[in-house]
DNA sequence: ATATACCCGACTATTTTAGTCAAGTATATT
DNA sequence: AATATACTTGACTAAAATAGTCGGGTATAT
């Protein structure tokens, strides 16, 4: 069970977004310098975050991107399901026939991962990146 | 980020063998039918359950596999590790030499990550074998 | 003897993740 | 107008992880 990059990639370029916020748009070659991730890879997590409205972008010299609201109104758990990194905990209902099905008919461990994903989501809803700004001290990168 | 087959499957199993506990083994061909997992790759996760001691198995005729312990004393979390199922959120401090080392320098999102692994394995500690038997229903297979 | 069932390492196929490439389009600056 | 910067898009490839299989054991009850 882990956090893909992809994920991990995505928040920490947008705090990143969200820590050198001005008025002018933030390129992703800068991104790409101060977090050490491929720039060709940044564009593909980007184009995702702009479809979902976390992020504006502006095109040309002296583009780059912005934040669509305040970093304390994007949570974690929006960012994430933006880049397609869903927290997916079962796989008993896949083969539908027979077994459980997640209804009438449940696999004794059914009620576990039910539960797991909902603790797990809690976390991601309760989050924001205005959070990770805030907690952050001088050693911070 | 998702749970993967072998963890569930691990977890399963050994509810099944919580719940038809008796003195005599059970072998891996009646949980496979019961719980339509395929017997060879039980037998590799069983290996490692006891290895573990989670299981104690009698080999020959009539041979099987019983719990090492009360259900209520094995942990969801003990039954994960056993089978390699870990917990892993972080990935910045693998190329260690420049950028985020988890200590000195940490990157803005080091703690967010290190709170998520804490709060599921928080979760998998909480919950035992003997918590599943209980919770299950006439519906529940 | 023989059938059952655990034991063990190696192997393969599938899927997912990670990252790259090529060929654009838009825009500020010179 | 030319140019460099930087976003846009879809397809493509490589690497890693997962899922599951195979073959050839050994132990034991009947």
């Amino acid at each position: 069970m882990k956090l893909s990059n992809k994920g991990r990639y995505a928040v920490m370029a947008l705090a990143d977004l969200a820590k050198f916020n001005t008025n002018k748009p933030i390129s992703l070659r800068d991104i790409s310098l101060r977090q050490g991730i491929s720039l060709l890879y940044l564009e593909q997590i980007f184009l995702k975050l702009k479809k979902n409205k976390i992020v504006v972008s502006a095109r040309g010299m002296n583009g780059g991107y912005n934040l669509n609201k305040d970093a304390s109104e994007i949570k974690i758990s929006e960012v994430l399901n933006a880049v397609d990194e869903k927290v997916k905990t079962i796989g008993c209902t896949k083969d539908s026939k027979k077994g459980c099905n997640g209804k009438s008919v449940k696999c004794i461990t059914h009620n576990l991962w039910d539960e797991l994903e909902l603790h797990i989501n809690d976390f991601f809803n309760k989050k924001n990146l205005g959070d990770l700004i805030k907690g952050r001290n001088e050693n911070t990168i």
